[in-house]
DNA sequence: TCATAAACGAACAAATTCGATCATATTCTA
DNA sequence: TAGAATATGATCGAATTTGTTCGTTTATGA
């Protein structure tokens, strides 16, 4: 067997790994021609790289077979505090016996967590994970609402269902997490149907309210949700910068920094 | 077959469970090549990560994966065995390429769990819970669409957004899980809002398959989804008494007795 | 209630795997 | 070509995993 370079290597572990969805050191050892200590090196590498998932005795994909979306725990994690903060500027915005919508993302996420206890609350969302906190609180003055539609990778229910379903109905607060916002693009994601679904959310409410860290601004997505100035308030972090504040204050009606 | 690693195991045994609704350290032991006692300290792990409940001779699934609903757990139990061999029986009548519909039920329920690796498979169902299922497994080449709706304490999405989604849609087969059946009552369940949901159901597939042990045989629910002769298929246990096994013939087309 | 068999888990032993470290070989650069 | 940088191999003690034994606990039927 000819000697491989390097990254050939690593190629043909990541092919072996696909193939049979795990790799033993002491196989690749033998198969490769070369000792178990460098296939530990170039495991570890390539888990460093995140395209495997280093295990005793071998390696797996990430898999992650059960516990799904293993990057929204990622993606909560990411500016938690923040995103505590914003809900909690946000859940000051609704009161007992109203109707609001959250959409699908991580900071809306973080504030159904804190409207489980209101009571006379209907939500409308389209993420099952964010149905899922209701369900388990099991508070029953308050009406979940589910959208139908297929599910994206973010969690966020799609499609002709979503959109009729959204099309019903009349919600008196939207609450909207996106994925990024600059003066030029609005506010986007990088999903096409999510965009189409978050601008049905934004139909059906009565006061758009946009969730987002200070980490969105200056993010374009592929698709742009609304301008700036198409929604009622913006609430996102205090460490935005002061020069950012302004030019949003310039389009939207009121800013909020939490 | 090659050496598992420890993570490899873990992945089958919830397979396995996933599949069966419970697993034995006996029988994992063989099946896995492993000694009882790595067996138990596997199932002692995956039941500290919270992915499964040890029980006496073995593990069962998680009561509840978000802790409500005390009573779903409880039912799949029931009959386990018998719902099992129904699923099979019933998972016969899917081919690739299909589109089929499924209620929220127990019975359904085992059947979805049997779904998951059928190539190019459409699935709609109102159980947020189903959807799970085939969310966590990730086969890209199925689409599930989850209607919307209000969710019952059954876990099943209800209401206009749900027979709305319904309306819209067509399958190939439904598979339904029903409460109760009787020859005068036909089939039933306690909830009226399910049952209207079930009603849309029917109407959006071609061929209508109940799907139900035989305990359900002489129950009578609140409300009445379809009479005996509505439906073009029953698959239901084999430990169904034979008068009533000869009741049934003469109002539905085909039974299956699993 | 008691007896019995199965299942359990603690403890120990054996085998395997891991990674830090150092020596050697190869490649790159000046 | 010399020297540096990098990649690889070898060694060895530590850590992990697995199997076995054996006393204890649990389930079940008489």
């Amino acid at each position: 067997m000819t000697e491989l370079l390097a990254t050939a290597r690593h190629q043909q572990i990541l092919e072996s790994l696909r193939l049979n969805g795990q790799v033993r050191v002491t196989a690749l050892a033998e198969e490769l021609g070369v000792s178990e200590m460098t296939v530990r090196r170039d495991l570890n590498t390539m888990a460093a790289s995140g395209s495997l998932v280093k295990v005793h005795g071998g390696a797996t994909l990430d898999a992650a077979p059960t516990s799904n979306e293993p990057g929204f725990a990622k993606k909560l994690a990411l500016e938690l505090e923040e995103k505590q903060a914003i809900a909690r500027a946000a859940v000051a915005m609704i009161r007992p016996g109203m109707s609001i919508a959250l959409n699908s993302g991580t900071t809306t996420f973080a504030l159904a967590g804190l409207c489980t206890r209101i009571n006379d609350l209907t939500v409308v969302t389209n993420s099952p994970r964010i149905a899922e906190i209701f369900y388990a609180e099991d508070n029953h003055s308050q009406n979940i609402i589910l959208t139908g539609g297929i599910r994206t990778v973010s969690d966020a229910l799609v499609g002709p269902l979503a959109l009729s379903a959204l099309g019903q109905l009349h919600v008196d607060i939207l609450f909207l997490g996106v994925h990024g916002m600059t003066v030029e693009g609005g506010f986007t994601t990088p999903n096409m149907l999510e965009a189409q679904t978050n601008q049905a959310f934004l139909k059906a409410a009565a006061r758009q309210v946009v969730v987002a860290d200070h980490t969105k601004w200056g993010v374009t997505g592929l698709c742009q949700i609304a301008g700036l100035g198409e929604v009622d308030a913006l609430v996102t972090g205090s460490m935005l910068e002061p020069e950012t504040a302004e030019i949003l204050r310039q389009s939207i009606e009121s800013l909020v920094l939490a």
